[in-house]
DNA sequence: TTGCTCCTCACGTCACGTGAGGTGGC
DNA sequence: TTGCTCCTCACGTCACGTGAGGTGGC
């Protein structure tokens, strides 16, 4: 598929994946005519990496880890599983940290003035 | 107290603060000489910036919710409570994010090769 | 030929970091 | 006078957004 479909079946902007590329994290081949052609697996690629992005992983460590997911070319990275180590430990840290921020957002929605009806 | 002193008690750099001083944030007064002055709450205050940049609040938007830990200054701001229940949605969304994520990266360490000695 | 999609620059943004070069108070 | 801290530019980075202007396939 071309940029537009996997943008449509991902949520994920046109110029954004276009991003991707260029970091090294999606390797479409290119059509005569100069088309990027996605595939299939693609999707279910950009999913993880929005994933991985959104819990605060460089795109560089992402790019190290995708081989992985394809599950077919372990043993070739020595050190990942220690960096990866690393990063569970501060994701943890995100998720207390996001606790307590809900937790004043909301003694702040509490004392913040009402919706200007009533 | 005087940047580097605030820096050292809030683990946040100079550069830092001085941002959140441009964007709103701080209100430090000048001292003749062109010194910024910060008063004990900063460090509270700075901590709770920290909290909400780190649930990806924008720093405008953490403008407007600083008046309110203050908490004299409420009724002022019509419309807030509604962005803040929004954050909290998004923030439960991250929440969710971060748990996959983490449970994504359990599962690469368990592929990825071991460290290089044994 | 007309749309629609795709392409490549290129510049902006936001929350940061990293200097360069100069000044103030003990 | 010597350090230490502070100041203001100013430019870089990273994951994005937003055009401008041109080309390809149905």
């Amino acid at each position: 598929m071309r940029v537009g479909e996997l943008a449509r079946r991902t949520g994920v902007s046109v110029r954004l994946l276009r991003y991707y590329v260029e970091q090294g994290l999606l390797h479409p081949v290119r059509r005569p005519g100069g088309f990027r052609e996605y595939q299939e697996s693609d999707v279910g690629v950009v999913r993880s990496i929005r994933r991985l992005l959104g819990a605060g992983l460089p795109t560089a460590l992402i790019a190290r880890m995708l081989p992985l997911l394809d599950a077919d070319d372990r043993g070739a990275d020595p050190g990942l599983a220690e960096v990866l180590t690393r990063e569970c430990s501060r994701i943890d840290r995100s998720i207390a940290d996001l606790h307590d921020s809900r937790q004043l957002l909301h003694r702040l929605i509490a004392t913040a003035p009402p919706a200007p009806h009533r």
